[in-house]
DNA sequence: ACGCGGTATTTGCATTTGCAAATATCTTGC
DNA sequence: GCAAGATATTTGCAAATGCAAATACCGCGT
């Protein structure tokens, strides 16, 4: 049964994420804003009013769980909830308060540090290959390709 | 400010690992065996006798979840806990049954299979450099890089 | 206008998580 | 040989997670 874990892709990069979520948190928790925050506020960015199923499947933070983060920022005077006043009642729109907007511009510098150390030793080519590369595992991933596997 | 978390490294890690362990999981829960025990499974893999906090290392588990864990997977026949008998005697290694051997046995070429769709039209020697980066990256993470950095 | 299936969000609930404190054991210096 | 500090694991506890059920609303067909 030939099977390595250390050259197995998944593994890779599990625990490349989980390092990396592990000292950026540590980080911006000194800005008052939890990781899975910064990743609302990140997907907001200059674009705001998204709905939270919209958010959610850009942060890929299950709409349960993101239901309630928005409220937790909500409290925390980060973000607002709307219901559209004409369109759809049932749509919740999520838009960033200036506080919230002054938690991205100061967290932002310190994700983009995140991000050289990451690819500290990395010519631009390569970076943008490695990044290509994990846009197309995840077309691989999402959608049908799965379903039809199982 | 110029930040876009659609090219966002981070980001795509975490949505490609998020996306890679739901699918494998419901997957894999036929067997009985959820995601994290699967990581610890796989770290056992020809490499026994691991002490828990190799293990913790090894598949990025933090340390006293992977104690609970551990715990649930002996309540359920995959692995033993043993006390090293004549060495540390703070020291528990855990040791995979015949029962476990078998769940990886079913596991393994369900693995290979993520990964093979994960990594659609790619050639070998794509799949070898993103593989390497991403050993790069997590070799750029670890240690004190980062905590030179806070 | 009314009911029915469909979609968006929230809520109930049991499980999982991770930090910090507790425990158990080892090791070194005296 | 023993106290003091280090290391490995477990446990207490509060918070986060995700599935499934509940709720709220839409829009079509009649």
């Amino acid at each position: 049964m030939s099977f390595d874990f250390t050259t197995y892709l998944p593994y890779l990069i599990n625990r490349t994420g989980v390092e990396l979520a592990g000292a950026f948190s540590r980080e911006i928790a000194q800005h008052g804003v939890t990781l899975p925050m910064w990743r609302v506020l990140a997907a907001l960015h200059r674009r705001d009013g998204l709905r939270i199923s919209d958010v959610a499947g850009l942060t890929s933070i299950d709409i349960s769980t993101l239901s309630r983060l928005i409220g937790k920022m909500e409290k925390r005077g980060l973000v607002i909830r709307r219901r559209s006043p004409e369109a759809d009642g049932r749509v919740v729109t999520v838009v960033v308060t200036p506080a919230g907007q002054a938690a991205t511009r100061a967290i932002v510098p310190v994700a983009q540090r995140y991000e050289a150390i990451a690819l500290a030793g990395f010519t631009a080519d390569e970076a943008a290959a490695l990044k290509q590369m994990l846009i197309r595992v995840y077309g691989n991933l999402s959608g049908d390709a799965l379903d039809s596997a199982a």
